[in-house]
DNA sequence: GTCTATATGACGATAGAC
DNA sequence: GTCTATCGTCATATAGAC
């Protein structure tokens, strides 16, 4: 195997490993044993144990960065925004959203414990990433806001509800309800209801208004 | 100090420390003198490290255990349910909910500590709470289904949208945006919010309908 | 009840042979 | 490029004095 395989090897190795036992509670020796190396391997692609994590946050961050958003490359999506069909943005950025927490569960756990560790790179992911996407669909909604079709409210707690439902849903197939016991339901069926209770309830026609 | 006093005393210390590191990232060397004891002392009242944990989530879950949920002692959100107030009903658990979340931080970026790490008595704990919230408010939304108030809908999709806003606010503003930069609104404007956006989603009156 | 001192093992990281 | 062997450090946990 040539050196770059090695390397790519022992980092997809630790990415398995980081996500299910966090930063500190892998060691060194799993990563080697999982990967079919010696201990002395490892240390000779990442000087240590933190430019290893690190290279894995930049990895993600750089590599997988082409389809990082739910917009990038959601013909669906993007068609349904240049529609204004409300209901087709909505539903498609859940969706997305939604299908691409559920293929990397591994890398959505590596998010949580780098959060909770509160490491500087992740940080910045989250910052760098969760502004972008405030940007995205808050900047849609008002824009609806201007046509009318959507009432006077602040976008960015309509953002903040509607990236809540979605967070949350993968949250709780991810780490608490993994047999889906509480709510058995496809992402399809998920992103529909919530695509239709944000919109009834930021909608323009509104009983309150 | 007294035993128990002495007990009690490095059990908060050792919660301070493991919501801020981890359990794997926190030392007993640094419990100990957190706590301004020795090593020795924090193995006399534990036995082993996760002695120490387990007797953390037990204090948790049976002393705090009495305002667990949302609604227990919550006077005006209980009046608002037998008067079918429905904004009340959702204002009022989203208010308890997240200033809960606010007051506990510790305790929160404990169980999600716990919940990544997978132990025992957090699942327990995950499972139990969650599925009485449910009960809670899926009960409710059922009721004013029958009132004709609210639209044909799994009770449990409008339950889980719902959570999903609270806890991902508490979330954002223990993990990713403590600053607040993103978005910077009391308890009581969001969970306004949250129960408005929530109420007129699954209201009768539904454009779609 | 509290300490100092220490046992025992695991961890991250390195040296050097092949 | 890969290994075995090992170093120094720090972790959990214990023994025994006061």
């Amino acid at each position: 195997m040539t050196g770059d395989e090695r390397r790519e090897q022992i980092l997809q190795t630790a990415v398995d490993l980081f996500s299910r036992k966090g930063f500190k509670g892998t060691t060194t020796k799993e990563i080697a044993a999982a990967a079919g190396v010696s201990e002395a391997m490892v240390f000779r692609h990442f000087a240590t144990k933190d430019d290893l994590y690190a290279a894995i946050l930049d990895a993600k961050a750089c590599i997988d960065g082409t389809h990082m958003f739910p917009w990038e490359g959601n013909d669906l999506l993007l068609k349904a925004v240049a529609e204004k069909d409300d209901f087709g943005v909505f539903y498609n950025i859940a969706l997305a959203a939604m299908n691409k927490h559920h293929e990397d569960v591994p890398f959505m756990r590596l998010l949580f414990y780098s959060a909770l560790e509160e490491h500087e790179l992740a940080e910045r992911f989250f910052q760098e990433f969760i502004s972008q996407v405030y940007k995205f669909i808050g900047g849609y909604i008002a824009e609806r806001q201007k046509d009318g079709a959507i009432r006077e409210l602040d976008p960015r707690i309509a953002v903040r509800s509607f990236v809540g439902m979605m967070i949350h849903h993968s949250l709780n197939n991810i780490l608490w309800d993994k047999k889906r016991v509480i709510l058995d339901m496809t992402n399809e069926e998920a992103a529909a209801n919530f695509a239709r209770i944000l919109l009834n309830g930021i909608r323009s026609q509104d009983v309150n208004n």
